[in-house]
DNA sequence: GTTGAAATCAGAGTGACATG
DNA sequence: CATGTCACTCTGATTTCAAC
């Protein structure tokens, strides 16, 4: 019924799978771009260069990928300074969550029988050079990770860690539940209270590191994909995915560039956490998550009269 | 007795490994 | 290399238990 990293196979042909195609509700949360309020319009950050990138050829570092559109550069943000700090040809990136999570059912106090968000999130890092071409930058993605915390659906109030009544471990989850139906929630205090006790709300790995894979066209990106997350609670949430790069061991010349640098932050779209009565069951494998197994990447595959 | 929530179970699929 | 077996994982359903 399912399985983990299938073996290289057959590539699927399903219908494109864009970020406005397949979301209609797609809004601005679920794409950022980072831009700088310094509008950098010549090379001088060249001084800032990292000894990496002054060793090398800086254009020799970039991988143009083959097929993809140029961008129109007036549709690009401004210059980035600390991408040029690394490779000098590099302009401006794009970070874009491809597969929203869209439900999942809610794993309880129990700590053995977790139940992933259905289907996975994965998000895109692009890159563009001056020229508006898409590039991969190896030596720049491989330190690049993403970080996700839960949020309340209205982005008001972080859940990753929740305070929880405490009676006895089995009827945590039921307190909770109840003190929710009263219009009563406990979620967001950071101070402790009698009887309550704090607890994960979200389980899994918060953390991605980059994968430069293709996608279910053979279009090669670099893509983060969390397929392990679970949430103890029912509710309506999103997540919340920070892009860190972080330092480069060898290229730590400056105090700055020892600090790990958030580079982009944004939003999932909403979606729900079911009880197990009302949960309606996984989302079929998309062709973007079965195209990423193959890959080796660790995403459960739902195995389907129409899977291949 | 009813309802809701949590824990547990069971069927099916898949990969890893051993054996011939 | 092909085949069989075993262990693990996924997923929906069922059971159990506590509160009202």
């Amino acid at each position: 019924m399912s399985n983990y990293g299938a073996s290289p196979a057959k590539r699927n042909n399903g219908p494109r799978y864009t970020t406005s195609e397949s979301h209609p509700g797609d809004d601005s949360s679920a794409r950022s771009q980072y831009s700088t309020d310094r509008d950098v319009t010549s090379m001088g950050g060249m001084a800032a260069m990292s000894t990496a990138s002054m060793m090398l050829d800086p254009r020799s570092l970039l991988e143009v990928i083959p097929g993809t559109r140029s961008v129109d550069l007036e549709m690009l943000p401004p210059p980035d300074p600390f991408l040029q700090q690394c490779n000098t040809f590099l302009r401006a990136f794009q970070f874009t969550i491809v597969q929203h999570p869209i439900r999942a059912r809610m794993c309880g106090s129990s700590d053995k029988d977790w139940r992933p968000l259905s289907p996975p999130a994965v998000l895109k890092f692009e890159l563009f050079d001056f020229e508006g071409n898409h590039v991969i930058d190896t030596m720049f993605m491989q330190h690049l990770v993403v970080h996700t915390t839960l949020w309340s659906a209205d982005k008001s109030e972080e859940l990753t860690v929740v305070e929880l009544p405490h009676n006895s471990n089995s009827k945590r989850i039921s307190a909770a539940a109840k003190s929710r139906k009263r219009g009563v929630t406990h979620f967001g205090k950071r101070a402790s209270e009698p009887g309550l006790e704090i607890e994960n709300n979200l389980l899994g790995d918060y953390s991605a590191s980059s994968s430069i894979v293709e996608d279910e066209h053979g279009e090669r990106g670099c893509y983060f994909v969390f397929p392990n997350l679970s949430i103890r609670l029912e509710g309506r949430y999103r997540l919340r995915f920070m892009l860190i790069r972080l330092p480069s061991m060898g290229n730590c010349d400056t105090l700055e560039q020892m600090v790990p640098k958030t580079l982009s932050e944004i939003y999932s779209e909403e979606f729900d956490v079911y009880s197990i009565k009302t949960f309606p069951g996984m989302i079929e494998s998309t062709p973007l998550s079965r195209a990423l197994a193959q890959q080796g990447l660790k995403i459960p595959i739902r195995n389907t009269q129409d899977a291949n």
